[in-house]
DNA sequence: GGCAGGTAATTTACCCATCAGTCAATTCGG
DNA sequence: CCGAATTGACTGATGGGTAAATTACCTGCC
């Protein structure tokens, strides 16, 4: 490896790549389990780069979420605004694959099951699940207010139940990096009928 | 905190108090985000017991997969047994709270999504998840055939989701524990009928 | 019943790799 | 020539893992 000294690449450049691995590696191995010596490794770049944009662990971390988080909400908030509030399930999941179809892993990131709770990167994650979560529930309440429950808990279950659902999709996906986002709705949709529902 | 010496609980019992505590462990942070030192602390004991009982923190890891494995697989081919080829997802979901009912992390511990897959005690959880898969398939391979679809990655995707479903119903009742099984039956019984499927 | 001694339980103190994080120096682009 | 990009080399802490010593229990024997 060459010695120090700029490689001409732009401050802006090299944390978009940075973070690309790293959304990666989070993703994989969930956040215990990233080392920030192995990002710089994969990234081409040295460890203490990363800290020199990202200050921390937690900071690369947080960036990621950010990124991703971003792209979800986007996704999710543009699907709903698209079909309005008749909206189902499978228009969400829809946009939701084709916005990460070039980032396989950006859910997983969001949905590490055990996130660093504590400092800013923890801050935002919660709140880009509640944003998330707020938008998924009104589908979840049509569904339970049509059945007649009214039990808030069975709401809140419902949308964890729901959010595991789409890392399990996303999840399987990544692992089978073959299917099209058009494919991967299509068999979405089919065992969503063949469940019964709408 | 005494010197050395033994201070007469026998092996099989702090073998017993040591998983206890693991699965816990395990089952909130995850097997990368577990340190065999908290274990040893929080089960009131030092680190070179854990490791005289269990060789290696994979070691440990085996014996809570072991444990939480044969749990669940028991649960599920209960069920089966007493419900027959006719048994739907709810019988085996009821079956699983009552099993887990004193241990809310189990599931948790053998779906952790990055456990390390090398290593004895990942060949344990592929074979756990493997017989738990093969037997849940069943019931998803029923609800696809009447919907007249046999593409075999429908299947596996389903198999996923189903596993992710009882993944967020598990975790969620972990962090509501007030809850009794037979609630949380009730619960996802009223949750699948408001959702269609039989 | 008391005592020698093997065995099982348990700890303190240590080793080495890795990890998060820092400093100072170096090199290039504008 | 200044500022931004970049690195090798370092530190303190922690993690997995080990060696050796200490204490208690148990068994057979007188």
């Amino acid at each position: 490896m060459g010695k120090a000294g700029t490689k001409g690449v732009s401050r802006a450049d090299r944390e978009r790549q940075i973070v690309d691995v790293a959304v990666e590696e989070f993703g994989r191995h969930g956040y215990a389990g990233v080392s920030v010596t192995a990002v710089a490794r994969r990234a081409g770049i040295s460890k203490p780069l990363v800290y020199s944009y990202f200050d921390a662990k937690d900071g690369l971390y947080l960036a990621c979420v950010q990124r991703v988080g971003a792209l979800l909400v986007d996704a999710v908030a543009g699907a709903r605004a698209r079909s309005g509030s008749t909206g189902h399930a499978l228009d969400t999941l829809s946009a939701l694959f084709t916005a990460v179809e070039q980032c396989p892993y950006a859910w997983s990131v969001l949905y590490d099951p055990a996130p660093p709770w504590a400092g800013a990167a923890g801050e935002a994650v919660r709140q880009y699940r509640e944003r998330l979560a707020e938008m998924g529930a009104a589908g979840a309440a049509r569904l339970l207010d049509r059945a007649g429950h009214a039990d808030p808990l069975d709401h809140q279950l419902l949308n964890e139940i729901w959010q595991y659902t789409v890392t399990a999709v996303m999840r399987w996906w990544a692992e089978h990096p073959e299917q099209s986002a058009a494919a991967m709705a299509e068999r979405c949709a089919r065992l969503l009928t063949a469940l019964g529902g709408g």
